[in-house]
DNA sequence: ACCCAGGCGGGCG
DNA sequence: CGCCCGCATGGG
């Protein structure tokens, strides 16, 4: 029987745009494969592949997901976010024209919601690392430890996203044939991590960030990318040195800050939003050159 | 050839 | 004790 049936699922959608969500350095930009001609992004979970199409304008929509198994309808809701009221949070965090321009430039870019040990072994995968080869770490690393997904006719046509237990089994070895280099301890350490029940990290922000910060591994930038990506801690604004350059140059003269002082002034600033304020400046900045080299003076 | 990307840990002040 | 700097890796 060449015939299966799929689970679909329509959801109407405000203030949304599929590409601006998945272009911008989220663990999705990772792995997934996206086509900005047709909006539609293919991506694993870990026990199925996702199919979604948006149509309309960043205004206005629908995201259609398909898959094999349910929980479609679930499964978008939490990753893209779809609770967020984006037209609040852009009140919120609209504080200046530096955000200002960053969220007309991209209206509709949501954080996403992503699995914790999925969004760990992503930004363990990015330090020290460009989006080109950390797409290329990651997707090595689904091929090769990722379980099978067949078809009906029990022919693999794809690899669910590895779960922690998949990747604490690999060998330091087989870390680093997938292009890790010296990630693939911190790699292996961060699986073993989860696998064990030392992963049922839950609290607040700062007990979360603290806990993930014992990884060896893990550190200031990486731990709140995971509270914010993998755990919806909304209030973590990670600091990379995009975002760095971005907050000292919009923010204080371009005078030199420490990670703490800038970790300050976004908590003053944005407070339990500022994980979206970051998302924001931090695309702005790395994506609108031109106005970066300006306010820089070059 | 050289620059870039976070985290770690050794060593210096 | 805290900060800085060299190192790990590979692509542009």
């Amino acid at each position: 029987m060449g015939y299966y049936e799929l689970f679909a699922q329509k959801i109407p959608v405000k203030d949304f745009s599929l590409r601006h969500t998945v272009e911008s350095a989220q663990p999705l930009a990772f792995y997934s494969k996206y086509d900005a001609l047709s909006n539609t992004l293919t991506y694993p979970t870990f026990t199925q592949i996702i199919n979604v199409a948006f149509k309309g304008d960043e205004k206005k929509g629908e995201l259609v997901g398909v898959g094999r198994h349910g929980g479609i309808d679930s499964e978008l809701r939490r990753r893209f976010r779809l609770g967020d009221k984006m037209s609040y949070i852009y009140k919120k965090i609209n504080t200046d024209r530096f955000i200002g321009a960053a969220i007309k430039r991209f209206y509709g870019m949501r954080l996403t919601l992503n699995d914790p040990w999925e969004a760990t072994l992503c930004f363990v995968v990015s330090q020290n690392n460009n989006v080109k080869r950390i797409r290329s770490i990651v997707l090595k690393l689904i091929d090769r430890f990722g379980q099978p997904i067949k078809d009906d006719n029990d022919k693999i046509v794809a690899k669910a996203f590895p779960t922690s237990q998949d990747i604490a089994s690999a060998s330091i070895e087989e870390l680093k044939e997938c292009g890790a280099g010296f990630r693939a301890e911190y790699i292996k350490e961060a699986a073993e991590f989860f696998a064990s029940n030392l992963g049922n990290v839950n609290g607040d922000y700062y007990e979360l960030k603290e806990a993930l910060m014992s990884v060896k591994g893990i550190g200031d930038k990486v731990a709140d990318c995971i509270a914010l990506m993998g755990f919806g801690k909304l209030e973590a604004f990670p600091i990379d040195t995009w975002a760095k350059r971005v907050l000292e140059h919009a923010y204080f003269n371009g005078r030199s800050k420490s990670i703490e002082a800038l970790h300050d002034f976004t908590l003053e600033r944005w407070g339990k939003y500022a994980g979206y304020a970051q998302q924001y400046l931090f695309w702005y900045g790395r994506q609108e050159k031109d106005w970066y080299n300006e306010k820089l003076g070059k």
